[in-house]
DNA sequence: TTTGATTTTGAGCAACTGTTCAAGTTAAAA
DNA sequence: TTTTAACTTGAACAGTTGCTCAAAATCAAA
């Protein structure tokens, strides 16, 4: 007894994600958005309330994401250093190429919000340490399984961790620099086993 | 034969640059600028031609200001990496409560522009190049002094730096993480010694 | 086939954006 | 004291912003 929604939910998150992940939530205005999902305003004020909303959704869809490309790759590896490497590999080396941006969107939204935007910034904040609390949970697996000390918590592993990766991610944004990720990618685990 | 200037240049750089710094290009609005440094419209444009122009003078003068702090910290120091040291501390424990932000402006820059704001991704990533170029002559200096193996070249030396220094940045600014500093602190220079 | 709840459309609003420029103000030089 | 080039002012413009809402379109149920 309707009329029947004409698009798909999750596909029109990840479109508008993609857009901001790439501009950032200013720098992408609603017509971009209207274009990019191919949507009328009336349609997405009525399904996500509000661009921010759009923002809120796309956000968590990426952490998401990024969980679930993190559990492929420790699937795919015994050893949880080596899974935790080629996840780094991937997302620095070959999804560099394709994706909307070399940076990680959790990160830019970091960086972008400050308390003029309290619901943004408190949202990225959450995800953050909610990716912290599993990376937290696999380096203690890390030491289970006698790959790492244990005279470093798991926690302070799970930090270093994150420290490295965004670093190395806001240094390989740089132009020119593509060549040097595998070398320090390298570096950054031999780093983390001497901790 | 004319009206002389009614404002001090360097201080309306200074003012606006800490806007900028705090909010980010996008989200400061040519009005918070006009209130933040007691300017119309009118004198703003002939005095830096546009918003665009004003960011640009306001990034170098953060660039330079910040180089200025790692100076001093190393003349007041024997060794290299104690000064190196010392900036760090200054600048994520002591600069933090007060800064606009905890991030560095420059990486700022550098998350925020993307290929639709070539002329300052470019600047951004010119400023970044020449820092790490005067950080790469400390770390000379530093191998110089016997304070660092030669096995590893200066330049991976500055590229390790950074990479740590901006990661930690990003880490810090997460809420509650400030009693954290000092020991992360401790962790990079340890580390970065084991390079 | 009609009904009617639900979704889609897009013109348009009010606020804000970066910027311009004619008019006013200033002070050194004539 | 007058002149005049330089600086300051702020109203206003054209474009953009996030968003609204009445009207049109849609389709399951009656």
């Amino acid at each position: 007894m309707a009329n029947k929604i004409k698009f798909e939910r999750d596909e029109v998150i990840r479109t508008a994600g993609q857009l901001f992940w790439q501009k950032g939530f200013n720098a992408t205005s609603t017509r971009d958005l209207q274009n990019a999902i191919n949507m009328r305003p009336g349609s997405i004020y009525a399904a996500f309330g509000s661009k921010e909303g759009l923002y809120s959704e796309a956000i968590k869809d990426y952490a998401q994401l990024m969980q679930g490309q993190l559990i492929t790759a420790l699937n795919e590896h015994e050893s949880v250093l080596n899974g935790l490497a080629a996840f780094v590999k991937k997302v620095l080396i070959e999804d560099a190429q394709c994706a909307p941006s070399k940076l990680c969107m959790l990160v830019k939204a970091n960086y972008e919000f400050t308390e003029d935007e309290p619901t943004l910034k408190l949202l990225s904040t959450d995800l953050a340490n909610k990716f912290e609390a599993f990376l937290t949970a696999q380096f203690e697996k890390a030491q289970q399984y006698k790959e790492l000390d244990t005279k470093t918590a798991a926690v302070e592993y799970a930090r270093y961790f994150q420290i490295q990766f965004t670093g190395l991610r806001s240094y390989l944004n740089r132009p020119n620099t593509h060549a040097l990720a595998g070398p320090l990618i390298e570096q950054m685990f031999s780093s983390i086993k001497q901790l």
